[in-house]
Parts: structure tokens; sequence; C-alpha cells
DNA sequence: GATATAATTTATAGTAATTCTAAATTGTGG
DNA sequence: CCACAATTTAGAATTACTATAAATTATATC
């Protein structure tokens, strides 16, 4: 069985400080697999914890992106959504409804042309209609 | 021999109006395969066409999009680029240049979860140091 | 445990890509 | 060639995100 560290010591492993704002989003993203923005984060957050601030959200989330701790989506509509879930996986982006799905796949190996390129991250985005929306026919 | 329709015809087939920006748009995306942001092709089209005005080319190219004359890439930092070949094929983005090279790949199919879903385009987006960037180690 | 110091947080102002609005212009079917 | 809807245009508005600088906090060291 595999061993759960807890967010205080993944942030320690990293070797970041640890701070309540950062123990409070990583957690808030491992609990909330629904790929949230900054503003999300924030406005989810604000009313039990009247002293964060939104520039704060924008600095944590990308401070543990940096570290590989949580993934960075960039939508279709160029917004910029959170997971901590760090397998590569695809998303599938609704045009309509804004929501994001989670699907399996694998990265395809890099060409001969890019040899030499150091690749940090990969992204898979597929949008349109999820079922729910396209069966609403619009 | 594959008969290579102009611009015009491309336009006209697609059933939407031919007009001066269109036109003009969708051959300097043919003739430039650079990736070019909607704030680009306005600066290189705007002093041989005084009268092109930026909103013009965020509207054209995302009536071009719509048509699927073109194809829009979100790059990790959010802003849009269009490409006018429309064939799947993946993009490289480099951090330190911001240069997107094109590679070939394949798209995944969609699982089973997404059965139902209207599928409308697909991006495969890599993004790191290119071999140049990487080459001077930074 | 107290403390020095550098990292982090915070509020607010600033930036830049994109969208909105409404008046002027233009393409196309009849 | 005319009517009319679609498109273009300039400029204002919006909004996601970044920068700034002062206040706070985590941690290494005593």
């Amino acid at each position: 069985m595999s061993i759960e560290l807890s967010a205080t010591d993944r942030l320690r492993e990293a070797g970041i400080r640890v701070t309540v704002p950062r123990l409070l989003i990583f957690q808030y993203l491992i609990d909330n697999r629904t790929h949230p923005t900054c503003d999300r984060i924030y406005s989810d957050l604000k009313d039990s914890n009247p002293s964060l601030s939104l520039a704060t959200v924008y600095n944590v989330t990308e401070k543990l992106a940096e570290e590989r701790l949580v993934t960075v989506i960039v939508s279709p509509d160029g917004e910029r959504h959170y997971d901590s879930v760090t397998d590569f996986h695809g998303h599938f982006y609704c045009d309509q409804c804004g929501s994001i799905y989670d699907f399996k796949c694998r990265p395809d190996k890099m060409p001969e042309c890019l040899k030499g390129a150091v690749v940090k991250s990969v992204s898979y985005i597929a949008r349109g209609f999820c079922p729910e929306c396209a069966g609403n026919h619009s």
C-alpha cells in the first residue's frame, strides 16, 4: 500500500516554506477536483479565511505549479485552471457549461526535430459540447 | 494532383461573405505559418492597410476559426495564436523565446465516458525550452 | 524559546488581451 | 442599381493577471 503524504509534508518535500495560504490552497485543490481558476479558489475560500488575498492565490498556485505539485490547464478561452492530479491525462472543455472533464490518454513522444528541447509539460485538451450540453441540443 | 482553392473560393465555399479584411487576413495566415496573434497580424498589416482595425482582426480570426478555415492555438500563457493548417498536429511552445513549433502526432480517441460529446477541436501542446534556447543553457 | 532575516502575504494600482457598442460602410440577392 | 443585412471600425469597457511596496511570517541560529 502506498503512503499518502500530507499536504504539509509534500510542501516540505518540495523544499518550500509551509505557510497557511499554501496549505489552505493546496488542500483545497486536493479536495476539489473541479479544475478551478484562481478566482474560483479565492471566492470559495475567502469567507472562511478573510485575510486571504486574490494576489496570494495567484502567487501560491504559480508556486505550486512551479514545484509540480499541481498542474495548470489553460482552457480554450485562455483562463488558467488548476488540477492537483499531476499524472498525465487529457481534458475535455465544454464550450457551453465550461466544465472540464478528465480522461485517460498517453502523451505522444516528441519528434526528432525537437531533439534537444527541454519539455516541461504537455497538455492534451479537447473542446466542444459535453454529453449533457450536447443532449440539450445546443 | 490536388486542386488548390483560392482564399476567395474557400470563403465562398464556407458560405460566408467575401470581404476585403477577410481575404487580407486569411491570405496572410496562409502565407505566414508563424502562428501569429491578432496583435501581430494587425501590426503586420496595418501599414499597407490603414483602414484595418484591430477589432476587425479579432472578428475575422474568430469567424475563420468558427468556419474551421484556421485553427486556434491557445499558448500556455493564454494568448491565442492562429494557424492556417487545420490538419491535426502538435505544437511546442518555448517559454523562453515564445516560438511555436509544429510537429506530427495523432489525436487520441475520446474515451467512453465522453460518449455523446460533440468534439469540435483537439489540441496537443507541449512547452519548455526549444532546442535553441535549451542550448543557450537557460 | 527569542530573534534576525529572508520569504511570503497582502492591498492596491497597473497592464494588456479581448470584448462591447453603436455608427459608418460594404457585400450580395433581387 | 437598390435595399438591407452583415461586416467593419474606433474607441470605451472589461477582466484575467502582474507589479509594487509595505506588513507579516516561517525558519535557521543562537
